[in-house]
DNA sequence: GTCTATAGGCTGATAGAC
DNA sequence: GTCTATCAGCCTATAGAC
């Protein structure tokens, strides 16, 4: 479930990770507050004191798990990237059609975003810096290894669109438009939902849902007369 | 067309103002040069050395126009947030039914990302910001004033979805994630859009007009014949 | 108006005790 | 493993020359 560890590189492998390749309880909590920060805060706007002060620590813990910031931000990243990539690809049934595909695909995405929030934002925030170049060779090398993963997530959705206008359940147009436009509705959330208190499962689900209609039948879809 | 400058309290008028109310060159300049480095850095990846030697100039030059970074910040996002509420205003027209109007609406907010991307995405990192709390009680009311006139703008949307709710022109649903969703797929646009070399007004518009209806009909729209 | 110089604060990262 | 102490660099903002 859990990726590698982008810390420390010497020591014969990573810290922080068991054989098993789980990471333990230590660099879990450690990831949990630095999602908090970087969601409340930003990247640029979270000291490593802040981070640690969520911990009930100081700096030393994180300093021994982590090399520096940016390679926290990125552990971060991969996990929230790696649990969108995991609830999205488990709803995509070839079966279906390419209009019936997309909308699960969304659905599992805004959902996802929600239960997920802290990790997702910085998800969010870091396709954002994408264009800010990463400083040292090494975290340029980390970013780039994360935009990969995220071409890959936007091409399981374009992939789906084609074959959605190859089977005629989805209208012609530019692809790439389309998936930013609708990857975009969903990531938006980052900036303006926050769980509210007592929020059932339930709920959650039918907001998903809502915004993947949306999405696939349009404002004035079924239900609407427009001329 | 330029709004107040939230620079300089001291003085009998905010300096960079002339008596007209339009904004003498050099603030121009500076505001230009601040929202090409906030939108390739951030706000807090920006800094004043930044944004003066993108003006061929030193921070003298800005801390005489302004008294913070903060402020700044401020001034560039009141006039991107202006640029957009006059070009969406312009097409609200009162004759059409709900789902025309906030077409256009939404095109009208396309077209201004695009030709304005800087501005804009000042703006979108505003809005981000916004959970942030501002520092000093001085910039939490300016920022507390950026955000009304945020609201407002929702508001717009809000009132012609609501408008074609009514008239039958759009469908039934929870109005404030409807407007969310929409506005998220436009401000999405803050993270991927760059013009390209060459690219033509015709063609921003055909983008613009290809985002709106995607937003009002919906990928398995009109052309398409989903289950 | 614009510049140079600099004060003062914060932060990322490290060293070394325990 | 975790902490304390600390350094070095950067950055905001100001003072004062021109």
């Amino acid at each position: 479930m859990a990726g590698p560890i982008s810390g420390r590189s010497r020591g014969a492998k990573a810290r922080g990770v068991e054989e098993s390749g789980e990471p333990v309880e230590s660099v879990v909590e450690i990831l949990d507050c630095a999602a908090q920060c970087f969601m409340e805060m930003g990247f640029q706007g979270t000291s490593i004191d802040d981070v640690a002060r969520r911990l009930d620590a100081t700096k030393g813990r994180i300093y021994y798990y982590y090399t520096s910031k940016a390679n926290l931000f990125f552990d971060v990243h991969r996990e929230g990237m790696n649990r969108l990539m995991v609830a999205v690809r488990a709803v995509m049934t070839p079966s279906a059609d390419g209009a019936q595909t997309l909308l699960a695909m969304i659905e599992a995405h805004a959902l996802t975003m929600m239960q997920n929030i802290a990790y997702e934002a910085v998800v969010v925030q870091g396709v954002h810096m994408h264009r800010l170049g990463a400083t040292t060779p090494e975290q340029r090398r980390i970013l780039d290894e994360l935009m990969a993963v995220r071409r890959e997530f936007e091409a399981l959705f374009a992939g789906v669109i084609r074959q959605g206008q190859a089977d005629g359940s989805l209208r012609a147009g530019d692809v790439s438009v389309c998936v930013k436009s609708i990857l975009g509705a969903v990531n938006w959330m980052a900036v303006w939902y926050r769980p509210r208190a007592g929020e059932t499962v339930e709920h959650q689900r039918r907001m998903a849902r809502d915004i993947a209609l949306q999405q696939i039948h349009g404002l004035a879809g079924p239900g609407a007369h427009s001329q």
